[in-house]
DNA sequence: CCGAAAGTACACCGATCTGTATACTTTTGT
DNA sequence: ACAAAAGTATACAGATCGGTGTACTTTCGG
């Protein structure tokens, strides 16, 4: 079944797949509404003729340079997952191993669906179901982790995994200390452990 | 000792005054790049002269907002720290009480110095210092609790119950679960009583 | 081989952006 | 009382914003 409000998508030609290329690093390093499409479409070596031609206008690029984000983000995950066994801890661990590769490669300065939000105010904005809907998926992937774990509480034990997934973005793209994921992910599994060893025990 | 980079300040006349409060409210529900200096001033009842001759420049404004932010903040939780006792564990109860009121009344958006850092590239902007600034001297108070609780690892438990207070700051923000904040202080509560268990016995 | 799709080059539009200038009035501390 | 500080009103400047229009060229599959 499909997402409610599932934004939007357009057909990318070989122009337009150097737009969204361009328009990603731009967006993400220097903020949406600090950069302009003229700056945009210098960057991927086109004119703002077939710039507005693929999208119609610049809200459509910030669509699809999330969409495409969360897109390749689910994807590089998906690898990660792939690659270990069923168990919770071996999921868990993968999970936050493909955090800590995606930081180092595309995320210096954080999550790039929570920089997004401080700039878009209108909850009916298109982009907004995709940053929503993101941290939604990330929080029920861990819930599905912790419910195949045997643990108390798994839906708890999700939402704090969360809580330190997502403190670790940020602890990362603010550079407060060295290698946040790596703690978090240590925390996390920790945290699992304890919880199935009290599970077992009580 | 005053910080390294302490930004410049300016004096507040009540012109200025209402100017800081209009930009504070704009800058945090719309985000910096999206508020123009014309709205700042129509919404704080000034002319854009007066504006322009308390803060000189929008850059200064942000910086105000930020160092302003910053301060009531940091005052507001000394008020609830000063309720409670000296035991670790209630000053830790009382930092994240204190971030409950606060994202309830202030910060319903996630955190203003979070959401700043998104739109800000250049790290020579004095913003940047303000930034890290609030981030790491609340790191140094979780560690400050920890190291007065008697637990093996302060440093790191310091750590984890910041990713816990940035995480949840996020999942209030995007209204992922709610009550994420109150979840965290739960958690953190709990680390700490573990920890500090765990030392007892070992 | 040909037509449609995709692209280039470039001029242009109205709106908005940050910031300034001029001339005058109100408030306030001493 | 008086001068300095702080304020109003308003017009303006140059740059940039998102977005459009015209005329021409390139690419490529059936």
């Amino acid at each position: 079944m499909e997402s409610v409000q599932a934004p939007q998508r357009i057909t990318l030609t070989p122009g337009a797949r150097r737009v969204l290329a361009a328009a990603g690093t731009l967006f993400y390093e220097r903020g949406i509404h600090a950069v302009g499409v003229d700056l945009i479409a210098a960057e991927a070596g086109v004119t703002k003729k077939t710039l507005y031609d693929r999208f119609g206008s610049k809200e459509q690029i910030v669509v699809e340079y999330l969409a495409d984000r969360d897109e390749r983000w689910r994807a590089f995950l998906a690898d990660h997952l792939d690659t270990v066994g069923d168990s919770p801890e071996q999921r868990l661990t993968a999970i936050f191993d493909a955090s800590r590769e995606w930081t180092a490669e595309n995320s210096a300065k954080g999550c790039s669906m929570v920089n997004a939000h401080a700039e878009i105010s209108d909850p009916s904005h298109p982009a907004y179901a995709i940053i929503i809907g993101q941290k939604r998926w990330m929080l029920d992937l861990f819930t599905g982790v912790c419910r195949d774990a045997a643990v108390p509480d798994p839906e708890t034990l999700a939402r704090t995994v969360l809580l330190l997934h997502e403190g670790a973005l940020v602890a990362h793209g603010l550079q407060v200390f060295p290698d946040a994921v790596r703690l978090a992910s240590e925390q996390a599994t920790a945290l699992l452990a304890a919880a199935a060893a009290r599970n077992r025990q009580g």
